[in-house]
RNA sequence: CGGGGUGUAGCGCAGUUUGGUAGCGCAUCUGGUUUGGGACCAGAGGGUCGCGGGUUCAAAUCCUGCCACCCCGACCA
């Protein structure tokens, strides 16, 4: 390729939009545009790319038996209605509907299609087990889209389904596509980390997501240096001790309290740790309000929360000021559990029934009740664990201090279950002639997702620096001056032979000074540069590895192709 | 959806407070000089100032409604 010819509009400034370097770097690298918000356009560049990620996770699909198919991004509602999801999905699935006024949606996941996909012609044991995949536009109605590529609406995902005859099955399913997915994201060059996910709207089985460790991720990831454990701080079962308390209960006091609204003001007011109060969190859930009641020294972990009461996010929310003074009677800051709207359920994570004497909001203005105990004083449905981990927490599973860190998830797998087949009637006949359901598990990779995370965690100053796998091209060849015949003859030579030898490379053959080339091929950050400069008369050229320019290196024009075969082949290339 | 902010040329911005002929840098085009780290000189093109309504002799500027975009929060590949 001939840079002359190739759409690559390269931006000198960050476009004002830009927060984060992938965001920011493929913008400038002309690889992609925004076409509005959350919605972007590949340009060249960034589609090569792309197609390489693309492939390789292909390539890991087939060698694990998934079949590859490609279905419509455009779904009909009746598929979604027979599971339950059109409602549940809620406000983040686009839906639209036909000219007759039939509803569709843009496909935010496939479970559904793929489910009905294989029902009426999966019926006999012999035909299991099977795992189906696509490559394909995912379409969700994010609340609010950033990051560009990171947190898209419209972005590009590898999902997978697996069917199988018993729960034995998918539990293989779900192992073999667990390995799948460590080779794609080893051979993406990428650090990341398996955690324990939550399931969500997907299902309720066991889920693990893939993470890409870097700063500006979303996910907040609790781990184990001394054992294997890791879960999303969403998921993280808490293990938090309690002070020893006072052996006696005292008698329920209302105190004055005035002004003295949150756990900073109520530790100052009582001279007393957080770990004496216990705050009383209201949500609507749906049409109705719920009390969560956790010790003061923690917070509230809302997962945990709605799988507790069993609502879809969407139909959740802390309440507003003017419920909480409807159910308390009082400003915000005052709510406990005693003495609440009869309305609204009570949920007491577990740790309070160990507390003996604590303060709590006294459903009046200005006022707190002292010494209140569960169990006397007041009582609700007791769940094991509402909290959100924190650093230092102990492991759950070895007793060690727990470490946090951000990631991107890049990858999750679900188990399933026979919640699709159930509710979709997908079944088949076992050896006996029985019917069973259909055991299932669904597999994603964000494929564009992950095309940002490869950039948040390889770039410098200067630019992107690609691993040479999903590089746009290999190798650029830069004559420092077009106008230089020694220097121009010697870099399309050079580029003739690389290409024949099926490197990819592109010549940098535009009428612009070194600087600019220079700096454009460190900003798109192809994994080798050739300078073709002074040495041109001698036949030498300048060889630079991306990922190390400060180190150039002379070398003469026989030797580039092994050179270059070398280097690409040591970044995993097989040339 | 709540809170904050921004919309002026392809990109980055000034101008809005105090209404009076729409500007700067980069990019683009022409000619020339230059060629190892985002050149220089001379010239040129490009904007219904997000959209609608209002106030006014006069609106980028004041008022008002809407829209878009960005940031912080809760969700996900």
């Amino acid at each position: 390729m001939r840079m002359t010819k190739l759409y690559m509009p390269t931006l000198r400034e960050v476009p004002s939009e830009a927060e984060i370097p992938s965001h920011q770097l493929l913008m400038r690298a002309g690889m992609i545009r925004k076409l509005v918000s959350g919605v972007y356009s590949y340009l060249p560049l960034g589609h090569r790319v792309l197609k390489k990620v693309e492939q390789i996770v292909r390539e890991e699909m087939d060698a694990s038996g998934s079949q590859e198919v490609l279905m419509s991004a455009i779904q009909p509602s009746e598929l979604w209605k027979e599971s339950n999801r059109w409602d549940d999905f809620g406000p983040e699935m686009f839906r639209l509907h036909d000219r007759n006024e039939r509803e569709f949606c843009l496909g935010p996941t496939h479970e559904e299609i793929f489910t009905d996909l294989i029902r009426y012609e999966v019926n006999s044991y012999k035909q299991l087990p099977m795992n189906l995949y696509q490559i394909q536009t995912k379409y969700r109605d994010e609340k609010r889209p950033r990051f560009g590529l990171i947190r898209s609406r419209e972005f590009i995902m590898k999902d997978a389904y697996s069917f199988d005859q018993d729960e034995a099955g998918m539990m293989n399913a779900y192992q073999e596509m667990w390995d799948a997915y460590d080779r794609i994201f080893t051979r993406l060059g990428m650090k990341y980390r398996v955690v324990e996910g939550d399931a969500g709207a997907m299902g309720n089985g066991d889920s693990h997501e893939f993470t890409a460790m870097c700063e500006v991720g979303e996910s907040n990831v609790a781990y184990c240096d001394a054992c294997d454990f890791a879960a999303t701080d969403e998921k993280a079962e808490t293990i938090v001790p309690i002070a020893a308390q006072e052996a006696e209960e005292k008698e329920l006091e209302k105190v004055d309290t005035p002004d003295v609204g949150t756990i900073e003001d109520l530790k100052k007011f009582f001279d007393m740790g957080a770990d004496r109060f216990v705050k009383t969190l209201l949500f609507q859930a749906k049409d109705r309000v719920v009390a969560a009641c956790i010790p003061g020294h923690r917070e509230i972990n809302e997962t945990k929360l709605m799988n507790a009461i069993g609502v879809a996010e969407h139909e959740f929310e802390m309440a507003d000021a003017e419920t909480v003074k409807r159910v308390t009677n009082a400003e915000v800051g005052f709510a406990g559990p005693v003495g609440l709207d009869k309305e609204v359920e009570i949920l007491v994570d577990r740790r309070v029934l160990e507390m003996k004497n604590f303060v709590i909001g006294a459903n009046e203005t200005d006022r707190h009740l002292i010494n209140a105990n569960y169990g006397r004083d007041f009582e609700g449905r007791v769940i094991d664990d509402l909290l959100v981990v924190r650093v230092g927490d102990v492991c759950p599973k070895c007793g060690k201090p727990l470490v946090m860190d951000r990631g991107i998830e890049v990858g999750n797998i679900f188990q399933l279950g026979t919640k699709y087949s159930t509710a979709l009637s997908a079944t088949y006949l076992d050896q006996n002639g029985k019917k069973q359901l259909i055991w299932m598990g669904s597999y994603g990779v964000g494929v564009s997702r992950s095309v940002a995370s490869i950039i948040e965690q390889n770039h410098d100053e200067h630019g992107i620096v690609w691993p040479a796998v999903v590089a746009p091209f290999h190798v650029v060849v830069t004559p420092i001056n077009v106008k230089n015949d020694e220097q121009r003859e010697l870099a399309e030579a050079l580029y003739e032979e690389l290409k024949a030898a099926g490197v990819e490379v592109i010549l940098d053959d535009r009428k612009e000074r070194p600087g600019v080339k220079l700096k454009d091929a460190e900003l798109i950050g192809f994994p080798i540069r050739i300078a073709v400069g002074r040495g041109a008369a001698e036949g030498k050229v300048e060889f630079v590895l991306r990922k190390d320019v400060k180190n150039k290196d002379e070398i003469a024009q026989a030797d580039v192709l092994a050179r270059v075969k070398e280097e690409l082949n040591k970044q995993g290339l097989n040339l």
